[in-house]
DNA sequence: TCGGTCACTTACCATATGGTAGACAGATCC
DNA sequence: GGATCTGTCTACCATATGGTAAGTGACCGA
């Protein structure tokens, strides 16, 4: 029995410890099938405690998309804007992409999720992360402008790039399901060839 | 009030059309959060009569995925044994895959929710389907023999292939969330940029 | 030292869930 | 016409769920 009172202030605090594991669940099990109940047991507290930081399901769910989409956003904005131009800043971008996807898987299975969860989650998420999006469009439109790469409705260029990479994420679900655990190398070598499939689609003669 | 007793045969038997139903309830929300009784009441049935035909909601999970394999390798199997060779002949199958992705959407979205499900579950799929896996393998194989296709290994190949349709229905989902319902133009001409996609990156000079 | 706040607890509650037991009506067979 | 089978129903149950109410102890400022 853990006593009541302050806790010990190790880490991370608790809110932020039941985000992340929100976070987790939602984006694996589904919003609907995650049960403040597991949760609070994973996280070795009482579900009131959930309810005292987050005063309903709901309003954890939209606390949840709205971190997600800063970390997502910052994530990408930082490799953004770096410098280059061209296919090298795609491939930034891209890289950082797969490597979010290897440190939180979560994050990108929570934009898979969002299609399940109801027109209102999807719009919050949506709005949250717009401004990333906007500006991703307008670096493609830059590029295809100055000749570097092939002309492309740039919003649907990105949907292209996501679904790819979505798209991989569930290659290894699959893969597993199958029972073939991937290797680190095969996992390199299928971003390579991810990356040279969306070079070869993107990059003309010039870029 | 339906009386009970045997009842009229109009069109598909009951145990068919909960079939169906249920596809498309654990397709869509998901497997944890479609209740039997929200089920039965989209039937116009009670809840024991789901019980009737399935003794718990694991057997129709089962029944659903052994029936999703079936229809899905039945559908991918008749592209497969079209006539031709070489990118033709992926082409036809992929442009298989999309009409099934819209007129049978839920289909490729229970595959989706296998990630979800446990390893019982996505293994029953997974058997149920292996034959078509290893029927395309041996083509795409025997293709790149050939000298019609680059060299890869035939399963990833598959995975690719897969999670880009995948990922397609993913960009529609995403797309609504930005409150950009894709017209039937778009869509087809997206179709045509991802077959064009799969045709650089796998098609030698020579096929 | 003492009241207040903060963080978390126990004690409940209404509802929904998957599932069981058994009644009941029509069809079928003898 | 009665027994039986089939498909659906009503009645019920144990458990799990999201959520409310109220308590409890540690810490803090006056």
């Amino acid at each position: 029995m853990r006593p009541a009172g302050r806790p010990v202030a190790d880490g991370a605090s608790t809110s932020e410890r039941i985000l992340d594991a929100a976070l987790t669940s939602f984006a694996t099990r589904g919003y609907e099938a995650s049960s403040l109940d597991a949760l609070a047991q994973g996280l070795e507290v009482r579900k009131q405690t959930i309810l005292y930081w987050f005063p309903s399901k709901e309003v954890l769910l939209e606390a949840v998309i709205d971190h997600s989409a800063v970390e997502l956003s910052a994530a990408l904005e930082a490799s953004l804007a770096t410098a280059g131009s061209g296919w090298a800043r795609v491939e930034a971008v891209v890289r950082s992409v797969f490597r979010l996807a290897a440190r939180r898987p979560e994050l990108l299975g929570l934009v898979r999720e969002m299609g399940r969860l109801g027109t209102p989650a999807a719009t919050r998420f949506v709005t949250a992360v717009e401004p990333l999006v906007t500006r991703a469009s307008e670096f493609l439109e830059a590029e295809m402008d100055a000749g570097h790469m092939r002309r492309h409705e740039p919003r649907l260029l990105l949907l292209a790039i996501y679904s790819t990479v979505i798209g991989m994420l569930t290659e290894v679900e699959v893969l597993r399901a199958f029972g073939e655990e991937p290797t680190a190398r095969s996992l390199v070598r299928r971003r390579n060839e991810i990356l040279e499939l969306l070079r070869s689609a993107l990059v003309t003669d010039a870029g």
